[in-house]
DNA sequence: GCGACAG
DNA sequence: ATCTTGTCGC
Protein backbone atom coordinates (compact mmCIF):
# COMPACT_ATOMS: atom_id res chain seq x y z
CA UNK A 1 0.00 0.00 0.00
CA UNK A 2 1.61 3.22 -1.16
CA UNK A 3 -0.28 6.38 0.84
CA UNK A 4 2.58 8.68 -0.11
CA UNK A 5 1.14 8.25 -3.18
CA UNK A 6 -2.31 8.17 -2.41
CA UNK A 7 -2.00 11.25 -0.53
CA UNK A 8 0.01 13.04 -3.94
CA UNK A 9 -3.14 11.88 -5.84
CA UNK A 10 -5.41 13.43 -3.72
CA UNK A 11 -4.00 16.56 -3.97
CA UNK A 12 -3.58 16.72 -7.52
CA UNK A 13 -7.21 16.92 -7.35
CA UNK A 14 -7.21 20.10 -5.64
CA UNK A 15 -8.00 22.31 -8.96
CA UNK A 16 -6.22 25.93 -9.40
CA UNK A 17 -8.19 28.96 -7.19
CA UNK A 18 -9.07 26.26 -4.68
CA UNK A 19 -7.86 24.83 -1.45
CA UNK A 20 -8.16 22.06 0.71
CA UNK A 21 -7.13 20.99 4.32
CA UNK A 22 -4.64 18.40 5.73
CA UNK A 23 -7.48 17.32 7.41
CA UNK A 24 -9.98 16.72 4.58
CA UNK A 25 -7.10 14.70 2.64
CA UNK A 26 -7.22 12.77 5.69
CA UNK A 27 -10.49 12.42 5.53
CA UNK A 28 -10.53 11.35 2.00
CA UNK A 29 -7.70 8.48 2.69
CA UNK A 30 -10.57 7.41 5.01
CA UNK A 31 -9.13 8.63 8.49
CA UNK A 32 -9.09 12.14 10.06
CA UNK A 33 -6.50 11.01 12.15
CA UNK A 34 -3.99 10.91 9.15
CA UNK A 35 -4.59 14.77 8.68
CA UNK A 36 -1.07 15.39 10.88
CA UNK A 37 0.66 12.65 8.46
CA UNK A 38 -0.83 14.46 5.22
CA UNK A 39 1.32 17.29 6.65
CA UNK A 40 4.40 15.24 7.27
CA UNK A 41 4.26 13.67 3.52
CA UNK A 42 3.74 17.05 1.95
CA UNK A 43 6.81 18.62 3.81
CA UNK A 44 8.80 15.50 1.49
CA UNK A 45 6.91 16.80 -1.85
CA UNK A 46 9.81 17.03 -4.61
CA UNK A 47 7.98 18.70 -6.75
CA UNK A 48 5.39 21.27 -6.10
CA UNK A 49 4.75 22.25 -9.43
CA UNK A 50 3.03 18.73 -10.46
CA UNK A 51 1.81 18.00 -7.27
CA UNK A 52 0.21 21.89 -5.68
CA UNK A 53 0.71 20.63 -2.07
CA UNK A 54 0.91 24.58 -1.46
CA UNK A 55 -2.90 24.30 -1.99
CA UNK A 56 -3.57 22.34 1.43
CA UNK A 57 -4.04 24.47 4.62
CA UNK A 58 -4.83 24.59 8.09
CA UNK A 59 -8.78 23.79 8.63
CA UNK A 60 -8.75 27.12 10.55
CA UNK A 61 -7.64 29.37 7.03
CA UNK A 62 -4.33 29.64 8.27
CA UNK A 63 -1.90 28.92 5.31
CA UNK A 64 0.14 26.59 7.45
CA UNK A 65 3.86 25.76 6.54
CA UNK A 66 5.76 25.35 3.16
CA UNK A 67 9.25 23.76 3.52
CA UNK A 68 10.69 26.36 1.05
CA UNK A 69 9.41 28.85 3.34
CA UNK A 70 5.63 30.39 3.86
CA UNK A 71 6.34 33.22 1.91
CA UNK A 72 6.26 31.24 -1.39
CA UNK A 73 3.43 29.34 -0.17
CA UNK A 74 1.38 32.93 -0.14
CA UNK A 75 3.08 33.42 -3.27
CA UNK A 76 1.82 30.41 -4.98
CA UNK A 77 -1.48 31.05 -3.65
CA UNK A 78 -1.71 34.34 -5.12
CA UNK A 79 -0.77 33.42 -8.48
CA UNK A 80 -3.46 31.06 -8.14
CA UNK A 81 -5.92 33.46 -7.18
CA UNK A 82 -6.36 32.84 -3.62
CA UNK A 83 -6.39 36.19 -1.82
CA UNK A 84 -4.23 36.12 1.72
CA UNK A 85 -4.37 38.61 4.23
CA UNK A 86 -2.31 37.90 7.40
CA UNK A 87 -1.17 34.73 7.16
CA UNK A 88 -5.08 33.83 6.60
CA UNK A 89 -6.91 32.43 3.12
CA UNK A 90 -9.95 35.01 2.40
CA UNK A 91 -13.35 33.96 1.09
CA UNK A 92 -12.17 30.27 2.71
CA UNK A 93 -15.53 28.71 2.54
CA UNK A 94 -16.07 29.88 -0.71
CA UNK A 95 -12.64 28.71 -2.72
CA UNK A 96 -12.26 25.04 -0.03
CA UNK A 97 -12.34 21.99 -2.32
CA UNK A 98 -13.29 18.86 -0.14
CA UNK A 99 -15.11 16.82 -3.76
CA UNK A 100 -12.22 14.39 -3.72
CA UNK A 101 -12.53 11.00 -5.62
CA UNK A 102 -11.22 8.43 -3.69
CA UNK A 103 -11.86 4.61 -2.25
CA UNK A 104 -10.90 5.27 0.95
CA UNK A 105 -7.81 3.47 1.33
CA UNK A 106 -7.16 3.38 5.32
CA UNK A 107 -11.07 2.33 5.80
CA UNK A 108 -9.88 -0.50 3.26
CA UNK A 109 -6.78 -1.08 6.15
CA UNK A 110 -8.69 -0.71 9.18
CA UNK A 111 -11.27 -3.45 8.18
CA UNK A 112 -7.87 -5.67 7.28
CA UNK A 113 -7.19 -4.68 10.73
CA UNK A 114 -10.31 -6.01 12.15
CA UNK A 115 -10.06 -9.19 9.89
CA UNK A 116 -6.45 -9.80 11.18
CA UNK A 117 -7.63 -9.46 14.78
CA UNK A 118 -10.17 -11.84 14.75
CA UNK A 119 -7.03 -14.64 14.18
CA UNK A 120 -5.62 -13.05 17.54
CA UNK A 121 -4.75 -16.07 20.32
CA UNK A 122 -4.25 -14.89 24.26
CA UNK A 123 -3.55 -18.23 25.62
CA UNK A 124 -0.16 -19.23 26.12
CA UNK A 125 0.92 -21.29 23.38
CA UNK A 126 4.38 -21.53 24.14
CA UNK A 127 6.86 -24.22 23.79
CA UNK A 128 10.12 -24.17 25.05
CA UNK A 129 11.88 -20.57 24.84
CA UNK A 130 14.91 -20.64 24.10
CA UNK A 131 15.85 -17.80 21.25
CA UNK A 132 14.06 -14.39 21.99
CA UNK A 133 14.23 -11.89 18.91
CA UNK A 134 13.52 -8.08 19.21
CA UNK A 135 11.80 -5.55 16.61
CA UNK A 136 12.62 -1.89 16.43
CA UNK A 137 12.89 0.32 13.15
CA UNK A 138 15.04 3.38 12.92
CA UNK A 139 15.03 6.47 10.41
CA UNK A 140 17.18 9.43 9.12
CA UNK A 141 15.95 13.02 8.72
CA UNK A 142 18.79 12.97 5.92
CA UNK A 143 16.78 10.13 3.99
CA UNK A 144 13.50 9.79 5.62
CA UNK A 145 12.05 7.44 2.90
CA UNK A 146 14.29 4.92 3.82
CA UNK A 147 13.49 2.52 6.82
CA UNK A 148 16.21 0.42 9.12
CA UNK A 149 14.22 -2.95 10.69
CA UNK A 150 17.05 -4.33 12.68
CA UNK A 151 16.08 -8.02 14.14
CA UNK A 152 18.30 -8.96 17.42
CA UNK A 153 17.76 -12.44 18.94
CA UNK A 154 18.98 -13.44 22.21
CA UNK A 155 19.73 -16.89 23.97
CA UNK A 156 16.88 -16.51 26.98
CA UNK A 157 19.14 -18.74 29.71
CA UNK A 158 22.27 -16.89 28.71
CA UNK A 159 20.98 -13.50 27.53
CA UNK A 160 23.80 -13.96 25.14
CA UNK A 161 23.50 -12.57 21.44
CA UNK A 162 23.28 -15.13 18.77
CA UNK A 163 21.85 -13.39 15.87
CA UNK A 164 21.91 -9.54 14.43
CA UNK A 165 19.84 -8.56 11.03
CA UNK A 166 19.79 -5.25 9.84
CA UNK A 167 17.26 -4.60 6.70
CA UNK A 168 17.05 -1.54 5.04
CA UNK A 169 13.00 -0.73 3.26
CA UNK A 170 11.78 2.09 0.77
CA UNK A 171 9.16 3.61 2.99
CA UNK A 172 5.64 4.28 1.40
CA UNK A 173 3.58 4.78 4.53
CA UNK A 174 3.98 7.45 7.47
CA UNK A 175 3.63 7.17 10.61
CA UNK A 176 -0.35 7.17 11.37
CA UNK A 177 -1.19 6.48 15.26
CA UNK A 178 -2.96 3.25 15.13
CA UNK A 179 -1.84 2.17 11.53
CA UNK A 180 1.56 1.72 12.43
CA UNK A 181 1.98 -1.81 11.67
CA UNK A 182 1.56 -0.37 7.75
CA UNK A 183 4.70 1.65 7.89
CA UNK A 184 6.94 -0.89 9.45
CA UNK A 185 5.90 -4.41 8.88
CA UNK A 186 7.49 -4.48 5.24
CA UNK A 187 10.88 -3.92 6.98
CA UNK A 188 10.79 -6.06 9.54
CA UNK A 189 9.14 -8.71 6.82
CA UNK A 190 12.68 -7.96 4.94
CA UNK A 191 15.03 -8.51 8.28
CA UNK A 192 12.79 -11.56 9.80
CA UNK A 193 13.32 -13.36 5.98
CA UNK A 194 17.26 -13.20 6.18
CA UNK A 195 17.54 -14.53 9.83
CA UNK A 196 18.78 -18.16 10.34
CA UNK A 197 17.98 -18.92 13.52
CA UNK A 198 14.12 -19.30 14.42
CA UNK A 199 13.06 -17.26 16.94
CA UNK A 200 10.76 -18.75 19.58
CA UNK A 201 9.31 -15.33 20.74
CA UNK A 202 9.65 -12.27 19.65
CA UNK A 203 9.36 -8.84 21.07
CA UNK A 204 8.57 -5.50 19.04
CA UNK A 205 8.55 -2.10 19.62
CA UNK A 206 5.00 -1.12 19.49
CA UNK A 207 1.89 -2.61 21.21
CA UNK A 208 0.31 -5.88 20.83
CA UNK A 209 -3.53 -6.15 21.62
CA UNK A 210 -3.73 -2.21 22.99
CA UNK A 211 -5.09 -1.00 19.82
CA UNK A 212 -8.34 0.56 19.29
CA UNK A 213 -8.98 -2.60 16.96
CA UNK A 214 -6.93 -5.08 19.09
CA UNK A 215 -4.26 -4.93 16.92
CA UNK A 216 -1.42 -3.18 17.11
CA UNK A 217 1.99 -4.04 15.26
CA UNK A 218 3.00 -7.12 17.61
CA UNK A 219 -0.28 -8.82 17.14
CA UNK A 220 0.00 -7.78 13.37
CA UNK A 221 3.32 -9.48 13.05
CA UNK A 222 2.40 -12.22 15.51
CA UNK A 223 -0.75 -13.46 13.31
CA UNK A 224 1.28 -13.11 9.89
CA UNK A 225 3.88 -15.30 10.89
CA UNK A 226 2.11 -17.20 13.69
CA UNK A 227 4.36 -17.04 16.66
CA UNK A 228 4.47 -15.67 19.54
CA UNK A 229 4.63 -12.20 20.32
CA UNK A 230 4.95 -9.49 22.82
CA UNK A 231 4.72 -5.56 22.04
CA UNK A 232 6.68 -3.50 24.43
CA UNK A 233 5.57 0.65 24.09
CA UNK A 234 7.59 3.26 25.46
CA UNK A 235 4.60 5.67 26.08
CA UNK A 236 1.16 4.94 25.99
CA UNK A 237 -1.21 4.96 23.08
CA UNK A 238 -4.83 4.28 24.61
CA UNK A 239 -6.64 3.19 27.39
CA UNK A 240 -6.15 4.42 30.73
CA UNK A 241 -4.48 3.54 34.07
CA UNK A 242 -6.08 1.44 36.95
CA UNK A 243 -2.80 0.77 39.15
CA UNK A 244 -0.93 -1.00 36.86
CA UNK A 245 -3.41 -2.15 34.63
CA UNK A 246 -4.34 -0.43 31.47
CA UNK A 247 -8.18 -0.54 30.99
CA UNK A 248 -9.54 0.42 27.46
CA UNK A 249 -13.57 0.11 27.16
CA UNK A 250 -13.49 -1.82 30.31
CA UNK A 251 -11.22 -4.17 29.77
CA UNK A 252 -7.49 -4.68 30.81
CA UNK A 253 -5.69 -4.71 27.18
CA UNK A 254 -1.87 -3.91 29.09
CA UNK A 255 -0.20 -3.59 32.01
CA UNK A 256 2.83 -0.60 33.21
CA UNK A 257 6.02 -2.19 34.01
CA UNK A 258 8.04 -0.26 36.21
CA UNK A 259 11.63 -1.78 34.78
CA UNK A 260 12.87 1.84 35.87
CA UNK A 261 11.40 4.96 36.79
CA UNK A 262 9.84 5.55 34.06
CA UNK A 263 7.15 2.61 33.13
CA UNK A 264 6.49 0.90 29.71
CA UNK A 265 3.23 -0.69 28.42
CA UNK A 266 3.15 -4.09 27.59
CA UNK A 267 0.45 -6.36 26.20
CA UNK A 268 0.36 -9.46 24.60
CA UNK A 269 0.92 -9.58 20.96
CA UNK A 270 -0.30 -13.10 19.96
CA UNK A 271 -0.37 -16.55 21.50
CA UNK A 272 0.27 -14.91 24.65
CA UNK A 273 -1.98 -14.06 28.06
CA UNK A 274 -1.20 -10.46 29.26
CA UNK A 275 0.62 -11.98 32.61
CA UNK A 276 2.85 -14.47 30.60
CA UNK A 277 3.66 -11.34 28.23
CA UNK A 278 4.29 -9.59 31.65
CA UNK A 279 6.67 -12.20 33.32
CA UNK A 280 8.89 -12.61 30.20
CA UNK A 281 9.12 -8.96 29.54
CA UNK A 282 10.43 -8.65 33.15
CA UNK A 283 12.57 -11.71 32.77
CA UNK A 284 14.44 -9.72 29.44
CA UNK A 285 15.21 -6.51 31.12
CA UNK A 286 18.19 -5.38 32.08
CA UNK A 287 17.49 -1.78 31.89
CA UNK A 288 13.73 -0.03 31.13
CA UNK A 289 13.72 -1.95 27.28
CA UNK A 290 13.56 -5.06 27.50
CA UNK A 291 17.32 -6.73 25.98
CA UNK A 292 16.12 -7.55 22.78
CA UNK A 293 14.51 -4.58 21.63
CA UNK A 294 16.74 -2.35 23.22
CA UNK A 295 19.35 -3.72 21.41
CA UNK A 296 17.18 -3.80 18.09
CA UNK A 297 16.89 0.05 18.67
CA UNK A 298 20.49 0.42 18.70
CA UNK A 299 21.38 -1.30 15.68
CA UNK A 300 18.36 0.10 13.79
CA UNK A 301 20.01 3.11 14.28
CA UNK A 302 23.39 2.68 13.70
C1' DG B 1 -3.30 27.43 24.43
C1' DC B 2 -4.84 22.82 25.53
C1' DG B 3 -5.21 18.10 24.68
C1' DA B 4 -2.65 14.42 22.74
C1' DC B 5 -2.18 9.93 19.17
C1' DA B 6 2.73 3.42 19.63
C1' DG B 7 6.65 4.89 16.10
C1' DA C 1 10.68 8.70 14.70
C1' DT C 2 14.48 12.60 13.83
C1' DC C 3 17.79 16.90 14.98
C1' DT C 4 22.15 16.40 18.91
C1' DT C 5 27.18 18.61 22.97
C1' DG C 6 27.57 18.50 27.19
C1' DT C 7 26.37 17.82 31.94
C1' DC C 8 24.44 15.82 36.15
C1' DG C 9 23.20 11.97 39.17
C1' DC C 10 23.17 7.15 40.33
MG1 LIG D 1 10.54 2.00 17.11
Amino acid sequence: MDLIEEIYKLVRQVPRGRVSTYGAVARALGDIIASRAVGLVLNLNPDPDRTPCYRIIASDGSVGGFSRGIEEKIERLRRDGIEVRNGKVMNFGKVFFDDFDTDYPLKRLRKEQMRLSRKVRLKDELGEIRYVAGFDAGYSKSDPLTAHGAIVTIELESMEIVEEMIARKRIRFPYIPTYLAFREFPVFLEAYRRIKIQPDLILVDGNGILHPFKLGIASHIGVSLDLPTIGVAKNLLMGEMRGEDVVYQGEVLGKAVYSSRKPIFVSPGHRMSLDTAVRLVRKLCRYRIPEPVRLAHILAKS
